[in-house]
DNA sequence: CATTATTACCACCTTTCGGTAGTAATATAA
DNA sequence: TTATATTACTACCGAAAGGTGGTAATAATG
């Protein structure tokens, strides 16, 4: 019951990108702050981009940095990225068939609490978890 | 945000034993109905028979049935045996020094939820997800 | 223009998860 | 007592996730 890895890393970069908004940010400074691995987070960067959630700038003095307004950039859509939209939609015993109508024996528990993941997914943005101030 | 496959096949199995809670059935036969890959099923059941939550007879006419009364096997128990109970408490960006008094940036957003299933998982028994009856 | 700091790309490595195969041990039943 | 249906155990296989290394492309700066 949890995010893998990569989504953490996913999330956590988003996040101290939403910190330091102005900024361009290279890799190998998000490695060193982040201590998330040089060419993994390399590699996650490029697809972040890729899917039009960072900018990136090539060459020397190049880097990353947010592409979009703070409260335009929602938590659903980082997942979405690294594990797919349909993760959040999925029957907790892995049921294609399961639903309302045919549900599985732990639908009726687990869907309440899914459709709350959902929700507060759907409508986190990185502004509210930038003005949540970690304190880690 | 998902369990593993391993533990969707234990749940499986054990709320299958629970809705024929009199009968001993073999590796054989469950692989049939559930369609979980035999040797991988029968090394999951041994699994759970060594963490005690099924008994298990050897020899001709063997085979898996539950071990206690329904009403006292627990949700947290069955995912405790393959994904370990501390996955019901880890942080969802995977910090070991996240709490409620050094929050990570997500902590705020996902603690209520978190517990909210943790809740959910210690209190439901077999005998709840076996009254559900589902349809699947 | 040469140097340097960066990203881009590709191939590979390691670990974990899911799955398979074969053989030994066990116990029932004919 | 022999055949058979089961679990027990061990080793291996394959795919996916996580992680590494090297080299090319790019762009700023001296």
């Amino acid at each position: 019951m949890r995010f893998s890895k990569t989504t953490e890393y996913a999330i956590r970069v988003m996040i101290y990108l939403s910190q330091h908004n102005t900024q361009r940010l290279s890799v190998q400074s998000l490695h060193k702050i982040l201590r998330i691995p040089y060419k993994y987070l390399a590699r996650l960067m490029r697809q972040l981009a890729h899917a039009g959630l960072v900018t990136v700038t090539q060459g020397k003095e190049g880097g990353y940095s947010l592409n979009r307004e703070l409260n335009s950039i929602y938590l659903y859509q980082i997942v979405g990225v690294i594990e797919g939209l349909d993760s959040m939609d999925r029957c907790i015993l892995g049921f294609s068939e399961c639903n309302d109508a045919f549900p599985c024996s732990l639908h009726t528990s687990w869907e309440p609490l899914r459709s709350r993941i959902k929700e507060m997914m759907y409508n986190t943005t990185l502004l509210e978890l930038q003005q949540q101030g970690e304190k880690i």
